[in-house]
DNA sequence: TGTATTTATGCGTTTATGCGTATGAAAGCA
DNA sequence: TGCTTTCATACGCATAAACGCATAAATACA
């Protein structure tokens, strides 16, 4: 028998490390990051969203432990910090994708019986 | 080359997928229900939560599609509807706990140091 | 039909989140 | 030292989420 606070607790963890994922913004981030690292300017370039929003982004999935820094003079550098982030996306994508086409499905059943 | 409104509308519909996994009484009850499928009721006696609670968080799940229902009488039965969820929450979990022992052994040094 | 049981939802309140603007802080260089 | 570039953050606002309470909706059954 586990500890009732304790699973409460690391389901307050996992939560909180999940809601890093649960912004569109944030997720393009670690796409692109996980093809290559990059500082926060060529961000701010490739996902054409204002800099201090991306900052603000970076500093969710950084606090989290998604990514990691490097800084080089000015400039800081982004990496993805384990690429089980992106299988654990691709499983998610997998199942939502399937979820989605059984919804379309639903909607031509619907869409026929009416017809008829 | 990827139509970038539609690279964003994914990342928007992956997002609010990901919405789902970051509150922790939704994280119970998907492992609650990966375990066996279970009615409101039981849910709300398993997770110590109020039944409303229960509920609002249930239709959170449904609505994206990662719980299904059984309607049995006056009693609805909720399903977990695939288990690679399970597995992303697992993969996402391992990254997590390494990320936490790493910020861990910092703080150890920090310590080591701080006395030194 | 009336009643009990199970589940869903409306409402009001509190708290959290995201964003744009402006500004601060850190590092390199003339 | 000043200037520039790069990145981080504070503030204020608008919106969204979570929760408790009360109540509605759906179903079964006497």
């Amino acid at each position: 028998m586990v500890n009732q606070t304790l699973v409460q607790e690391i389901s307050q963890l996992e939560a909180d490390f999940c809601f890093a994922l649960s912004d569109p913004t944030r997720l393009l981030i670690l796409y692109a990051l996980a093809d290559e690292p990059r500082n926060v300017t060529e961000l701010t370039n490739d996902l054409s969203v204002i800099q201090p929003t991306i900052s603000r982004h970076l500093k969710v999935l950084r606090e989290r432990g998604l990514v990691y820094t490097v800084r080089q003079g000015t400039t800081v550098t982004y990496h993805l910090s384990d690429n089980r982030l992106i299988q654990a996306l691709d499983l998610l994508r997998a199942v939502m994708r399937e979820r989605l086409a059984y919804k379309a499905s639903l909607m031509e059943e619907t869409k026929a019986s009416t017809n008829a």
